[in-house]
DNA sequence: ATTTAAATACATTCATGCATGAATATCAAT
DNA sequence: ATTGATATTCATGCATGAATGTATTTAAAT
């Protein structure tokens, strides 16, 4: 074939980027050769060639399409800062939301979750999981702590228990979800919301007494 | 070469083994070649055919080693009952702590869960993760059940939200903790099971009346 | 006329699986 | 204990196929 008009050729590099997204999702991303792709985009090997460098070049430009749960958990600096726990409860629920009912979402969400390899030769995807993850940590940890600042925590919890065991239920049911959707995502995740922040409040078992722990200075 | 003793042979496969699982712990399961796996073992690709069928028959043998989280988490089927909520316990514990010591299992379960590509064409290892989780969700629910019968949680808490609650936070965790581990697995999944436990018998957030849920009949 | 999207053709690389062969372990028979 | 026959482990070499990346060509858009 021969050439096309601009938007005809952004039209086609989408297809490609869909083609791909259905190829990965069904059959993983390091069998497929990008003949399959191409055939599923209608167009040939060279046309893939034209728009993308190889195939790590395609993976990435799908991944780039959509943000990382943590990535959509933490984004801003916690602005203002006047409701930390309604701030992390809210953004719980829209990621929830979004997973639930964005499709091509969660299409590329299970795609790095589940089938893609975290290696090093895939280092783009690779970094940006660890980096978000940590990250996600951080922000999740400055909110707690602004939370116990705020009066909405009591004083003598303690983040380092309670940052990764909230990070890892909310994440943990949102992965659980993917695995087996045989709920409802976003009611069950409000609730878990709920009485999580709930047992923060109340727990002992989440206090700084139990175990020896570094005490938070000052 | 030639050939060797019983015991030389039994000795070369598990070479062969222990090499798969640094290969594949570090550069996934479809990039290397079973050169590089048999160069690393100190043989050559005709004895890892001696041993294995293929690349996906080694992979397999391995994966035979481990007890996937869900696995181990829900195996017996809660022998005598009487005390549910304390096995549940129990068990969770107890996974902490193998996944947290034994190293050679963690490497497997890291491949297993982001190292590899659970799709069709992976049929053995995708059947197990999948039968697994439903499976693990299963026995959660009998617990539960159990436990609400025991009187051990209140008789209106509603199972279809504990269940994968409970499920999502427990095994969430581990994941995590598996990507990121930065802090002690054992004290804080102690922790977090107590705190969850408390949660299951006191938050109205898991109660049946919140939403419109299907009654569980008599 | 020139530029560019996409097809086509081609060379190269590489992993796989198998067939073959070497050399020793194992065991039965003496 | 020694010998001989057999089985078995593992190495070697080869044929095959497939995917990749690039170079070249085509033909339309500007």
């Amino acid at each position: 074939m021969a050439r096309r008009r601009k938007e005809d050729a952004l039209e086609t590099r989408e297809r490609i980027l869909d083609a791909a997204i259905e190829v990965f999702h069904k059959r993983g991303v390091s069998r497929p050769s990008l003949t399959e792709i191409a055939e599923l985009a209608g167009v040939t090997r060279g046309a893939v060639y034209g728009h993308f460098q190889n195939k790590a070049d395609l993976f990435i430009a799908l991944t780039d399409r959509i943000q990382l749960p943590d990535e959509s958990l933490c984004q801003a600096p916690l602005h203002g800062g006047c409701d930390p726990l309604g701030e992390l409860r809210k953004r719980s629920l829209f990621l929830f939301r979004e997973v639930m009912n964005d499709e091509q979402y969660r299409r590329v969400f299970e795609i790095i979750l589940m089938r893609c390899e975290l290696v090093t030769e895939n280092g783009e995807i690779l970094k940006r999981c660890t980096e978000s993850h940590a990250e996600g940590d951080r922000r999740l940890r400055k909110l707690v702590e602004a939370a116990i600042t705020a009066g909405q925590l009591p004083e003598d919890l303690d983040p380092n228990i309670a940052v990764p065991i909230l990070h890892g239920s909310v994440i943990g049911l949102l992965n659980d979800w993917l695995i087996n959707p045989a709920y409802d995502l976003v009611e069950v995740g409000t609730r878990q919301v709920d009485a999580l922040l709930e047992m923060l409040q109340s727990s002992p078992h989440l206090k700084r007494s139990g175990t020896l722990q570094a005490p938070a200075s000052a």
